[in-house]
RNA sequence: GGGCCCGUAGUUCAGUGGUUAGAACGAGCCGCUCAUAACGGUUAUGUCGCAGGUUCGAAUCCUGCCGGGCCUACCA
């Protein structure tokens, strides 16, 4: 925990150049449960994702489209806040590199890093195809039998060419960044990323090119146009674009240094090696934390376009619905390693985890209140060690949870509320509520109350992962939105509270019948 | 080539020196009947990748081997 009142949680901003997939959609989403378990636990959330719109791509694709940039990437950009939409993320912004107020920001960073002499012009060379248009590293090139070289994607020849392009410095800031990993164990997780990146840094950094003349979709470079800015740099500089900078007078500046930059593991390097150069070039502090998380596979294969398995979370959603899609992509895997979706193991997370153990535990004892307690919350009579067993274990759910978001640790606060349920359905067979009914209707209530009382508390905690349908539950036991909050954590229900009729929140899944004639 | 990580029940994993190696899912049996044919109890399963070594004691530490993954910079 960071003890301040502000928590800013970021995604990467999304290459327009690309459909949204299942990889954005993992992102986004284990920010939104951050931010929304963050702003339940009355912390000031700024919570932002967005577009990255600028580089040689994407001018190319509108080329090709028949399309001025801009209006380009106001189209395919759109796609992503669909996904907003389609996913139930909660972000406090979605911010587009195309924004003027980005270009100020990037031009003003740009001319910090100068001021630090950290900036040069030099020469950038590389293998460059005039076909493609683009420069590729030398892996990414082949010598043939004609001993002409190619770049192995296009197969188009490509020659050594060398462009004027400014350079950052980074050469010099090896020992500072190992020293900044040091003093800051938290700032890369998991561990092995950290391993890797300090690893990557031991070995020697070179200086790094940060302006191309190749082509004009991008930010300017100050005082000199025909350049313009790195993507990289200008990317990533959208998290302080966001704050104000360069006012630190903005209201939003307080935000600054961000709480956690969440990220797949493939662009590690530019928030941890390179963002916390530059930041700390311009005088600016680094983020917090990066979190690299990993990828899925589709049924045990790479997703790739070219074998045409990638993952369309619209599709999955509309397949098993939304908040089951949630609970899996958070619960099914350790946050971090990569995962395998398997449709099967999402129907057994759905079925096992939500429909039998969840949904029917809230199913069962509310079916029971409602017969047996005229719709109202029951009454709790004296409490026996059993049922202060119960309770505690659901009361100490809240810091065990808090810790683990705190950590990223997704899996582990989800089996940790798990296992309370799990408890409660033991609990039910225990007490006999039914039995109970004809022998002792106080000790009855008294159990429902408990129960009740479980299952208000572990639904608080699973606001942040399933919204809609936690707030089906609470509305189900009458909890009044102002008391959903973990403010509220400790509020019991109290008995003769008016209950709405009770109604299954997560129903099974049945396979469709294949062929449906 | 160099570096990092991993290999434990049918499956996914936990366990990083100490009693007969655990959980969940799946399988078998029993119980319950409030509930979404849901829930609970119970049983069974493992040469802890292989081979050496350190130790009173190793899944856990060391060495080698086998198998798998990731990183080894400027498309993003």
């Amino acid at each position: 925990m960071s003890g301040r009142g502000t928590y800013y949680v970021t995604t990467p901003i999304y290459y327009v150049n690309d459909v949204p997939h299942i990889g954005h959609a993992y992102t986004t989403l284990a920010c939104d449960v951050l931010a929304r378990f963050m702003r339940l636990d009355g912390r000031d959330v700024h919570f932002l994702t967005g577009t990255d719109e600028h580089g040689q791509k994407v001018e190319k694709a509108a080329a090709a489209a028949g399309l001025a940039p801009q209006a380009f990437t106001d189209k395919v950009s759109q796609s992503f806040r669909d996904l907003v939409k389609t996913m139930n993320f909660s972000p406090d912004n979605f911010i587009r590199t195309t924004e003027k107020r980005h270009y100020a920001a990037c031009q003003a960073l740009w001319e910090k890093l100068v001021e630090a002499g950290d900036i040069y012009l030099g020469k950038y060379a590389g293998w460059y195809s005039v076909r493609d248009e683009a420069y590729f590293v030398e892996s990414e090139t082949e010598v043939g039998s004609d001993n002409k070289r190619r770049a192995i994607s296009s197969g188009a020849e490509v020659e050594w060419v060398e462009e004027p392009s400014y350079f950052f410095r980074l050469s010099t800031w090896g020992d500072r960044l190992l020293e900044f990993y040091e003093k800051n164990p938290r700032f890369i997780a998991p561990e092995s990323r950290r391993n890797e990146v300090i690893s990557f840094v031991k070995g020697g950094l070179q200086d790094l090119s940060v302006s191309r003349t190749s082509f004009s979709w991008g930010v300017p470079v100050p005082g000199d146009p025909k350049h313009i800015m790195y993507v990289w740099l200008d990317a990533l500089t959208n998290y302080i674009t966001e704050c104000g900078y360069p006012d630190t007078g903005n209201p939003l500046w307080k935000y600054w240094p961000a709480d956690l930059h969440m990220v797949g593991k493939d662009i590690i390097r530019f928030h941890c090696v390179f963002w916390p150069a530059f930041l700390m070039s311009a005088g600016i502090a680094p983020p917090q934390r990066v979190f690299a998380h990993g990828w899925w596979t589709n049924e045990g294969q790479k997703i790739s376009k070219s074998l045409g398995n990638v993952i369309d979370p619209m599709e999955l959603v509309d397949a098993y619905g939304l908040d089951p899609v949630r609970y899996f992509l958070l619960r099914e895997v350790p946050f971090g390693n990569d995962g395998d979706l398997q449709r099967r193991a999402l129907v057994g997370r759905l079925n096992g985890d939500l429909a039998n153990a969840y949904g029917n535990l809230c199913q069962r004892v509310l079916s029971i209140v409602a017969k047996n307690c005229g719709g109202k919350v029951p009454a709790m009579g004296s409490i026996s060690e059993v049922d202060m067993a119960l309770l505690d274990r659901a009361k100490a759910l809240l810091g065990i949870v808090r810790a683990d978001l705190d950590d990223q640790a997704f899996h582990r606060a989800l089996t940790s509320i798990w296992e309370v349920i799990a408890d409660a359905n033991r609990y039910v067979d225990a007490q006999a509520p039914w039995a109970l009914a004809k022998t002792d209707p106080a000790r009855r209530d008294t159990v429902l109350w408990v129960l009740a009382e479980t299952i208000r508390r572990v639904t608080l905690l699973v606001q942040p992962f399933m919204p809609d349908s936690a707030g089906k539950i609470l509305d189900q036991l009458a909890v009044p939105a102002g008391e959903r909050a973990f403010a509220a954590f400790d509020r019991a229900l109290v008995p003769d509270t008016v209950l709405p009729k009770p109604q299954g929140v997560f129903p099974r899944f049945v396979e469709p019948a294949k062929a449906a004639s």
